[in-house]
DNA sequence: CGCTACTTTGATAGTGCTCAACCGGTGTGG
DNA sequence: CCACACCGGTTGAGCACTATCAAAGTAGCG
């Protein structure tokens, strides 16, 4: 009840208003998905942070939608080594299981303290069955992002890459504040993200302030220039626009 | 035709055995599965090396059944840098798309001449739908070891990983022969692979075999302890055995 | 025989790692 | 109220791993 409270102070906003924003954004939802959401968020759970809501190896429970708080996929060598694989950000699903694997193929901890709620089950063709589908080929166009990042760029390169990747997707769920976010990965987990050394990541942050690409005070990250980084970088951003919404006809 | 002559060559093969063997093994295919396998297996189709299956952004037509060659999700920064992100092996399936999302999120290229066929639908419930089921999961889980790999592991672990990884996918398809096994790729693709230059690739290749790890001669592969190069990297494998499969008779 | 593609080798530079210490804020207990 | 501990961020020195550049060696193929 740290940093959180600072979103779920102000009134109007129910804890699941960030996830529902960025399902919305997704795919335009029409009333009954709103109202299962709403619901299921009344089973919202809080858990705290190093919580583990899936185990390698163990059998993966129903699918959560994380409504607060980011979790992320790790694997821990046996020497210690640790590397996180992907992230779980507000309105992101835990365990959708599109292939019926009964198991985990990787732990899923809590970074920050986590809100989240039974993913609601959508009906067949509904739009919200549509948000979860392009949800999880964002997913995996994340991973394949990822996959890039680690193999081809260098540390500064990573750096900005991540967070221009996190800056994309909080503004999905309608967490940025005028090219800010709120970052609350310490120096080493953002290491173990990008398969560095906290030290260099502390080196390569300062150097980015001092270049003015980025402010990073307190938890919370500015971009000076999102468009002028990413074209440097080259990087690619998946397009949700992509997927053209027709409404009257589709799967 | 160059080197997959030696498999198609002998006798009683037909194209799709390889395919076959591992989509059994995944999980024991019954007659009409076989029946429908072998029917798809006439549409085959022979593709050269470099042909793309998938272009990024472009919609994804129907899934594919690699039948023999290999093939790669590949992306290419703007200014020549060249990532691998996965691979797809002989009985493996090109554009499963799992979330009903009509668009590439990755470009496939063919490594080697491939020969593919469409991958036939599985009826609801049948033993092929469970067999492309764990396929998709193992594809995870490969991207998944793919990430810990360039995030965490030196030049060596990363060789020694990617080629047991190889192995145990080779392996599934009856593609080894005690432990050595055909590798078609060059060093430069290896490299694009593992995040590295050619010509440490090449460095660390002749270290390895100067230790005794492997062998490595035109195109083939004898990894001399497979279970003590896995333990010294602490590599993770996925079990496709956690899936319950009745034990009395398999293939 | 000469091409082309791939592998191998050498010398040198540089990126990122390791180890170790220090700094600053925050929470706790005396 | 201050001492202390703890956590995360910061700094420095030195080293290791990997990249870069350049060239030579090798094998298949027309």
């Amino acid at each position: 009840m740290t940093f959180s409270t600072a979103i779920a102070a102000s009134t109007p906003e129910s804890v699941a208003t960030a996830a529902i924003r960025r399902l919305s954004a997704l795919t335009p939802l029409a009333q009954p998905d709103l109202a299962m959401l709403a619901r299921a968020a009344d089973d919202a759970r809080t858990y705290p942070v190093r919580h583990s809501f899936l185990t390698l190896g163990r059998p993966v429970a129903e699918p959560l939608l994380v409504l607060q708080g980011w979790a992320a996929r790790v694997r821990v060598l046996p020497d210690g080594r640790r590397q996180f694989m992907s992230f779980y950000l507000p309105g992101e699903v835990i365990g959708a299981t599109h292939h019926a694997m009964p198991i985990a193929s990787a732990t899923v901890v809590a970074l920050t303290e986590c809100v989240v709620c039974p993913a609601p089950a959508a009906a067949p063709g509904s739009a919200l069955a549509q948000a979860y589908a392009i949800g999880a080929a964002l997913d995996e166009a994340y991973l394949l992002g990822h996959v890039v990042q680690l193999g081809r760029l260098n540390a500064q390169e990573r750096i900005g890459d991540f967070l221009l990747e996190i800056y994309e997707r909080l503004s999905l769920a309608g967490l940025t504040v005028g090219g800010s976010f709120e970052m609350p990965l310490t120096q080493e987990m953002l290491a173990d993200a990008l398969g560095l050394t906290p030290v260099h990541v502390n080196r390569m942050i300062q150097q980015a302030r001092r270049d003015g690409e980025l402010m990073w005070k307190s938890g919370r990250v500015l971009l000076r220039d999102p468009e002028r980084t990413a074209r440097t970088i080259g990087r690619f951003s998946p397009q949700v626009t992509a997927v053209p919404i027709v409404p009257d006809s589709d799967a």
